[in-house]
DNA sequence: CGAGATTCATGTGAAGTATACCTTTAGGCTTAA
DNA sequence: AAGCCTAAAGGTATACTTCACATGAATCTCGTA
């Protein structure tokens, strides 16, 4: 019987077309041919460029605009033409693209050299050697590779943050040690302000040029959509007005492609969970839930144990009165929790910084304010809806064995 | 009443420590001549 | 004797701790109007 059933279920659903055609579309990490309304960026881009096929140094390039501007889908879409070029031509051209918010991955200085010199097939440990020598690894086995490379590095912004702007100087003097090869740097960055914060040596040969990518309004987004739907769903999947509403909701916060087409795959996925015939206007509320939702408990699952523990305590308080919270508070409770869980409990010296860290990933709000003769302290509030907390607190305690 | 001193609770920088990992080196063992 | 393996020595990056000093506005103090 039951198994009859489940036979059943399985045939159903193969038989069952699903409302996408071919969702990888609608993935970040897909690269479409046709790139509306970013024409001139990338004919610029690609002019920058262009002198490489000549193997001659292109200018450093510095593209800036807030998320989902299509900053980075741009340059990836010029690296790749530009590599067909080459290597059909013969060039000695390489371009690499490396971002550098991924953690362990090049976060500090040592990581973003190891991370390079393992892309040219060198074996380099994760630690364990001086930075020098890493620089001089690097250094060697690009030096005998090929006439002109272009490093590409994106949302640069976060890694001087992390850890300061004399890897950038160091990068951008790294020419003068290379004595057969020229790098070139595209640095990309979500922070507008980024670069007048920079040492003004770096600032000039970083932003040798520099291209601002303007936000999409809510028809340029439409127009995306559109595009790229046409690939991903199946014809007269989609209700009539969904698409400009995905579009009026991504436009709503500054015009991130990036959210909108998020919104559309989860509102389909959304769609074909529930055995709907077509994507209805009402799943892509949903689906601004649900993102909203996955964003930050992604974030939040792969924080390192003692940060989600800090992060819990501050919620916890937040519940439990809603009046401010502060670093002492959020301390006591912490160390009470992490005995609960059997962890070591951390410096208050440290939490500090745990707590700066979980502000810079956004996930909530910390600032440093004086409360006169009662002492300086930071001040937290959250930035997650009210409502979302208790799932993420869930997720939490369940991570944590609590 | 108001200017300047005081105070608190924690921010923050610097230096030190623990841990994990790396390379080099020297000793011991095996092997082939 | 040459070659190979292993373990110790000496080095680094990173995460964290310890120590010490910096902060900055509410509050206090005290001289003055």
């Amino acid at each position: 019987m039951v198994k009859s059933d489940i036979n059943k279920f399985f045939e159903n659903y193969l038989e069952k077309k699903g409302l996408f055609e071919d969702k990888k579309v609608l993935q970040s990490s897909y690269t479409p041919n046709n790139i509306p309304h970013r024409e001139k960026e990338i004919k610029e881009i690609a002019s920058m460029m262009a002198p490489a096929l000549r193997e001659e140094k292109p200018s450093n390039l510095f593209l800036y605009g807030k998320t989902g501007t299509g900053k980075t889908l741009s340059v990836l879409h010029v690296k790749e033409k530009l590599e067909k070029v080459s290597t059909s031509k013969k060039v000695g051209l390489k371009i690499f693209y490396l971002n550098c918010k991924l953690k362990k991955v090049a976060d500090t200085e040592y990581r973003l050299i190891a991370t390079l010199a393992r892309q040219f097939g060198q074996n380099v440990p994760i630690t364990g050697l001086p930075t020098d020598e890493i620089y001089r690894i690097f250094i060697e086995s690009i030096d005998k590779e090929s006439k002109n490379i272009i490093l590409i590095l994106d949302e640069i912004d976060q890694l001087v943050k992390k850890a300061g702007d004399e890897i950038l100087y160091n990068l951008t003097r790294l020419n003068s040690e290379l004595k057969n090869t020229q790098i070139t740097f595209v640095g990309i960055s979500n922070d507008l302000r980024f670069a007048n914060d920079l040492d003004p040596r770096v600032k000039s040969s970083l932003t040798e040029e520099d291209i601002n990518f303007p936000s999409y309004n809510a028809l340029q987004l439409q127009d995306i959509l559109n595009e790229r739907s046409k690939k991903a769903f199946r014809e007269k999947t989609i209700e009539q007005g969904a698409i400009e509403k995905c579009a009026a909701l991504a436009a709503r916060e500054h015009g991130d492609a990036r959210r909108a087409l998020d919104l559309l795959r989860v509102a389909g996925e959304l769609a074909e969970r529930e055995n709907s015939e077509k994507l209805l206007i009402k799943h892509i509320d949903k689906a601004e839930e649900k993102i909203e939702r996955d964003l930050i408990s992604d974030v939040v699952s792969t924080l390192p144990k003692q940060s989600q523990l800090v992060l819990l305590s501050t919620f916890n308080l937040h519940d439990k009165m809603n009046s401010k919270i502060f670093t002492g508070d959020v301390y006591n409770l912490y160390k009470k929790l992490s005995s609960d869980v059997g962890l070591k409990p951390l410096t208050q010296r440290r939490m500090s910084d745990l707590i700066a860290e979980l502000d810079m990933l956004g996930i909530i709000n910390a600032r440093v304010i004086s409360k006169g003769r009662y002492g300086r302290t930071r001040e937290i509030s959250m930035t997650i809806p009210d409502s979302e907390i208790p799932d993420i607190k869930e997720g939490l305690t369940k991570w944590l064995n609590l």
